[in-house]
DNA sequence: CAAAAATACGGCAATATTGCCACTTTATTA
DNA sequence: TAATAAAGTGGCAATATTGCCGTATTTTTG
């Protein structure tokens, strides 16, 4: 067997093994090029048949295939090797630990950090609102960290605050736990002309990367979000993805739910097969473009205001989160 | 033929095209590579045999084989589109375009601007100088741009000046010129401990942005070259590079002459399949690192002097360049 | 100049991937 | 409940990719 044959392989046991549950090639497929890895649903078949010999997977009859014991223990002795962490794979750790779920409304969503001295926050609060109000956020709600509070592998530092805005990649988990796997393209800087998005200026792929595209742009000041909510001119950091074509639907009406409970994050969806904003799109999918979960720290950084931001920074259970309006009242009580 | 087949053939097509002489399916293999295209010598020959058929190409015996006009008219009937630039597109057509001559010390250059006002200079010599003399440079020379010259797209404004580094592309330039193809991999962070490589803090790959990421990392205050210069522990920006295994005397070799002529940026050279700090190599090829062209310009921004740069800026006669020592003179007779 | 080494080729076969289709099992619908 | 639709599967064949090998030609070496 090729080397490339094995990684394939490979990545088709730890898919069974997270579902848990039994898997036809055709919804594999899809979680396969969540990952990156293009195949047909036939060649996924092929390897079934192959692994079902020798003894790594179960055919389940009609309802696809599960991981056996023994296709356990090959994982397990499989060399576990990222090099240097690309954020795709940090992408995909995240979203399947997150547990969010939409109709009890309660689990854990994905969040970005950006630390702020407690005395910055009175100018803090008006711009940050700002973007909650054009739109230019990933949903409204927001979180408040105390100092000593650890959020993933940060603890708040004394003086300071972290604020906590929900990360688009938590989309990416909704859908999934509706069976919707989500492949994230890329991170793009995307030009707005009278509020509509136009062309991506630049784009950093998650799986070339080991940065967060969106820090980036907003560190290098690149952005422009004081033009974005003023007159609908200016520059903002989005992400790019592609979910199946057939799901368009289901991600259609999951949207709706999504904003009701405050996070809605879709800018634009596409068509199957169809480019969106000059980006090409594989046949069978559409893309998607959803709002950064930074921007609302970005347009500080943009006017001078200096926060440390760190994109992926954790998960918080989503009954921390409040309405972004709440936030002046939150803060009161702190300082 | 399947969309991908078509994609590769054109690829050989505009390979053949620039090569202007037979090429054999080995050397095209090697230059496929280089454009990330992977695979192996057989098919190639597999896909000439066919394109002989189809009168797009022809055998040329023992040389290899050329393009027809047949060939040529498909090549240009074919749509280029290449979407948002990434980075690896501008690398392929600047390599080619350079004319460098090893020997003759002559033609042209890649190079990177950094423009800084002419009030800050007395600042910025010595803090350059500092970069090169301790080696973190991409060779010894440099050149500078009055206001008003032209170099690539950008036009030095008024009270400014443009200091030209040599961008480290112009060394695939060179091993090209040599029968070397080279691949670009990623720009990266690397981390220095007593002078010597450790690890790679970031990586960002050239197919993946269409930033800089050399750029990047500057931008964002990520780089350390203050402490590089000082006690050799720092963080500082570098390229990854993939040559073929057979050509790894050549290369170092041709190092040699490069230092002769100012124009030394390699840092290190790996093993045939080797992995290099920890970067896993592709079987048949060595990695190397070599040194990011804007390193002078970082510790510029490092040290809060604002400077605006550019890499991948332009191109210019080797002429124009001079050691790095002459600067102060030159730049006096300016101010 | 002859022998040896290197380079390039194409035939053949093995492997990998994918398309097409018929068959079976569930769901859904009339 | 019967008919129809949808999803999933494996067989078979076509295509794509690659490895292996023998032949031819050129280059290098002794």
């Amino acid at each position: 067997m090729s080397e490339k044959t094995e990684k394939k392989e490979l990545a088709i046991l730890r898919l069974l093994q997270k579902a848990g549950e039994p898997v036809s090639s055709l919804r594999l497929k899809e979680n396969l090029h969540a990952m990156g890895h293009e195949v047909s649903e036939r060649t996924i078949r092929h390897y079934f048949l192959d692994m079902d010999r020798r003894g790594l997977t179960k055919n389940q009859g009609k309802k696809g295939r599960v991981i056996t014991e023994l296709g356990l223990k090959e994982l397990g002795s499989a060399r576990i090797y990222d090099k240097v962490g690309l954020l795709a794979a940090k992408i995909d750790q995240l979203t399947y630990r997150m547990s969010f779920d939409l109709y009890k409304k309660s689990g854990t969503v994905i969040i970005n950090i950006s630390l702020a001295s407690i005395e910055q926050l009175p100018q803090i609060v008006p711009l940050v609102c700002r973007v909650y109000e054009a739109g230019y956020s990933m949903g409204t709600m927001m979180a408040i960290f105390e100092p000593g509070e650890r959020v993933g592998g940060i603890i708040i530092p004394e003086g300071m605050v972290g604020l906590g805005t929900v990360c688009s990649i938590t989309l990416n988990g909704v859908l999934l736990a509706h069976g919707i796997p989500t492949h994230s393209s890329f991170g793009g800087l995307l030009e707005l002309r009278d509020r509509k998005p136009t062309r991506f200026v630049e784009i950093i792929k998650y799986d070339g990367s080991s940065l967060d595209p969106l820090e980036v742009f907003i560190r290098s000041g690149m952005t422009d979000y004081a033009g974005a909510t003023e007159n609908g001119n200016g520059r903002i950091g989005v992400g790019f993805r592609e979910v199946p074509a057939d799901s368009r639907e289901s991600v259609i009406a999951l949207i709706q739910k999504l904003e009701e409970v405050g996070l809605g994050g879709f800018l634009m969806v596409g068509w199957p097969g169809q480019p969106l904003l000059e980006i090409p799109v594989s046949e069978g999918r559409v893309g998607a473009v959803v709002i950064g979960g930074l921007n609302p720290a970005a347009i500080l950084e943009e006017t001078g205001v200096k926060v440390k931001s760190r994109a992926l920074a954790g998960m918080v259970e989503y009954e921390k989160l409040f309405h972004y309006q709440e936030m002046a009242d939150r803060i009161s009580s702190i300082s």
